[in-house]
DNA sequence: CAGTGGTCTAGACCACCCT
DNA sequence: GGGTGGTCTAGACCACTGT
């Protein structure tokens, strides 16, 4: 119970609770702990302070909330922020080779109730006597703001390109996460390798100057891409 | 300004003003941003909403708050936080969480015709109950650098807060290389994880102001990172 | 002292999910 | 419809910082 006389916070008071209630396994990984609206009548506080204790959790990594059904116990995740990332962009450039790009899939669809070119490229780099696939790339682009983009060749031309000169958007930042993956079958003929060797994968999304969301990005990165950081501390 | 007929929460609206002002310079690193009693005026939301909106740039590592003083612009701390290099110890710490090392290997040993303290070290975060394991980090630390930094006990004090307090070395710059691998027996063992499932590795070298190279660092991690990146591109 | 952020109350309406 | 979290209002009192 929370102990109003105590000096420490009554959200910290709670927060201690949750979590303990989680590490001896009173509520699993998985499992819904008790609703806001119940814990306002359990613990005679109000709403926004169960809240915060709730909100202060989820940063942690231990719970996850989702709206209409609950707040659930999530063991996973510790989360860092990371600047300054240099990717693929520079990567091609930077070695003087040609960027190849290959379209396996673009058309429109609807997610979230929004319209979407989705388009999936294999991409890399080509020399006098083979193409060396790097990247597979999942692009989700919102019709909304650039519309009728379905109509380009990007096996030509390169996604970012377009968006700067036909419609005036810039990238600017990216939310990206990054994981290791093992490649299914297609995945390692699309890259052309044989062996059970774990590749990276980032998730994220593009945003513009004006915070516009401009694309939702997944890139698998294949055996033969080097991740150089360079960054300042 | 705020707009009340748009279906963007109003606290979403006020961080992208508050993002941009700092993007644009408007607010440079270390300024204090408009006290919350101002912005209620300015924007006319209440307290809360300021509040909502600066928590999550806080959580992002873009503002850092003073009791007593104010909510300022906060670019260092999230340099900070780089792939554990600068401290893992202040992350943690950050967190409101105990910070454990478990020595695994502590010796000095030549290599490239050079003297240096191997070091591989078990870290991870600990509370009343459990111990979450999260990074295996193996470092060699040059001894022409730090003489006799050999005899320091590393399960009780950080790496570089020896370099920092005894040798009057900070780290600034740190190259590294990531890459996807497979954990064996002992990884799975000291991480303790158990399924088949790749693991992030980064490998570099950590350089101290004066472009000395301070040490040679490899750290993998658990299933329990999860590596968020904000970039500017 | 006045100004700042830190905590908390007691409501309200909404969007989402499931049945 | 009833339950859930998401957002927001309009206050209150406190602790900390400076002058």
């Amino acid at each position: 119970m929370l102990n109003r006389n105590d000096y420490t916070p009554l959200y910290v008071q709670l927060q201690r609770i949750i979590r303990q209630d989680i590490i001896r396994g009173k509520y699993k990984e998985g499992d819904m702990i008790p609703s806001e609206a119940q814990m306002m009548k359990l613990y005679g506080v109000t709403r926004t302070t169960i809240r915060k204790a709730i909100s202060d959790l989820v940063n942690e990594g231990l719970l996850r909330q989702v709206q209409g059904k609950g707040n659930f116990v999530c063991l996973r995740e510790v989360k860092q922020n990371i600047w300054n990332f240099s990717g693929f962009t520079d990567y091609v450039t930077k070695k003087n080779e040609t960027p190849v790009s290959k379209v396996l899939e673009q058309r429109i669809i609807t997610q979230d109730g929004r319209e979407w070119m989705k388009l999936v490229r294999v991409r890399g780099i080509k020399n006098k006597l083979a193409t060396l696939w790097l990247t597979i790339d999942t692009s989700l682009v919102p019709l909304s703001v650039f519309p009728g983009i379905d109509q380009y060749d990007f096996s030509r031309q390169s996604l970012y390109s377009i968006m700067k000169q036909q419609y005036k958007t810039v990238p600017t930042h990216a939310l990206l996460q990054i994981e290791p993956i093992m490649g299914d079958k297609n995945t390692k003929e699309l890259l052309a390798y044989e062996e059970d060797i774990p590749l990276l994968q980032a998730n994220g999304t593009v945003i513009s100057e004006d915070e516009a969301e401009i694309e939702q990005v997944q890139v698998i990165y294949g055996p033969h891409m080097n991740f150089k950081i360079v960054t300042s501390i």
